[in-house]
DNA sequence: CGCGAGATTGAAGGAATTCAAGCCTTGTGG
DNA sequence: CCACAAGGCTTGAATTCCTTCAATCTCGCG
């Protein structure tokens, strides 16, 4: 019978199993995400109440309007909101990364489509639990909040983008938000010659720029050619001058300089 | 020597004094604002530190980067965040009616422009001791998380509408928008036939929107044209079939229905 | 009245989309 | 092990929509 549970559902099962038992304190997020501000006993009860959840590549995690009973941080891979009109047209209007939040508390239903783009591990709180938490252990709410207002200067930030750049500038401005994120995430700061990878494919940055799939593909074959970047694979980027593509990405100067 | 202020002036020197002297019980934003969920004993620690501040219709709030030593909630009037580009090009990135709040606790420096788009009246908080007053009464802190995410969403609507829609559906969107505010402030719905003003210029749709004012221009005659609406003046529109308006904006189905 | 800011309209040009074809890369079955 | 199918990506040509540049209009106000 054992023989019936094809091999990836086995690596889910283990896996699942491994983050069953993680303890907070061993969290890779731990220090980025809602519980960063907790103290050991607020810790402790978000420990009780916590699961872990796994999503496969391009696995739908909630539907626009669906009731989310859960809300839970990203602890590994990426995910994308997005919002979808009739005709089929669709913008995405968030991308999570690990140790963003999703879910709203306070609301039931989703306001957004959200998926995983690569396989996600998500760190789940049911709703209703998690809201009395919110209300009772101010550094949660606290760091909500900030979390939140981050969020919304991000969003703005990408607003420009979306309202008065050009699809050049627009791959542009991407390709340095990614390059900056990884950066972080490795705790140095953006330098000529770095290499990343694109955490996205052709089709999901054309969404989250407000672009085709053709002028995405486009423009990158024309940076490309322009040495503004290099690419080693369909996904991998290296940018030999950072200040360069900062400049063609239409923002204020300062170029390397980040949080 | 009372000659030599202008009578504008008065007005303002008397309706700032007339506002020093307001009190939080009889503040129309009361039930909307910041401090909407405060009890007695913590509206009385707003009372204690606010003060009332205006501004004249096209006079800069903040600049970008400029230390923000206030906070504060919309009393009255319209102001716009905006972000400009070194080349000129800029795109509103909020637009703030009344019971918005301006600023961010936990930050110095503004991250947008902010100017007021007609006569504004701030009710405002000196930054430190409102960050202390967030820290120490829930109330405030609950109801500043819970407007954050309101304006999250709103903001990431306001991304589809930049990122996928037409100049025409753009238009339309915004007059819907608008018209829904209008509604919700009058208690009422938006409904066949009914009237508004727009609370700001051509300049500041084509910002908002991401277009040129030519454009705008262009859509509005358009829309006029095919009767989804009637001007009444240049600010003032009538929406005779609000469902039509809606199907222009590109919205799903539902129409008249709102919060 | 006439000025000027805000708004409208027209014509030409350009940037991004649409439609269509073809190219890599990966994986699967013969 | 190769062939070939399929998905992701690239490229080209034609078209569309929005912008740009320029001229004209409207309306409130000194």
């Amino acid at each position: 019978m054992a023989g019936n549970i094809p091999l990836t559902n086995w690596l889910i099962l283990m896996k699942d199993l491994l983050f069953d038992t993680q303890e907070c304190a061993s969290c890779p997020i731990r220090h980025r995400a809602v519980c960063a501000r907790c103290e050991a006993d607020e810790l402790k009860r978000l420990e009780a109440i916590k699961f872990y959840r796994r999503f496969e590549a391009g696995q739908p995690i909630v539907w626009k309007g669906d009731a989310m009973d859960v809300v839970g941080s990203m602890v590994d891979g990426v995910a994308a909101l997005s919002h979808g009109m009739e005709d089929g047209r669709t913008q995405m209007v968030g991308l999570l990364l690990p140790s963003d939040f999703l879910g709203r508390p306070g609301r039931r239903e989703a306001t957004h489509d959200v998926r995983a783009v690569t396989a996600v591990t998500l760190c789940c709180f049911r709703r209703r639990p998690f809201e009395d938490l919110v209300e009772s252990t101010p550094h949660v709410a606290q760091r909500l909040l900030e979390m939140t207002l981050d969020e919304l200067d991000a969003v703005r930030e990408w607003m420009v983008v979306l309202g008065r750049k050009t699809a050049r500038e627009k791959i542009a401005s991407f390709l340095t938000t990614i390059a900056r994120r990884e950066a972080v995430l490795r705790r140095a700061r953006a330098v000529n010659g770095m290499r990343f990878d694109l955490p996205i494919n052709r089709d999901a940055m054309a969404d989250y720029l407000g672009l085709t799939i053709e002028t995405v593909s486009r423009q990158i074959s024309s940076l490309k050619r322009d040495n503004v970047i290099v690419l080693e694979s369909k996904r991998t980027v290296v940018v030999p001058d950072f200040a360069r593509l900062a400049a063609e990405a239409g923002d204020d100067s300062d170029g390397g300089l980040l949080c």
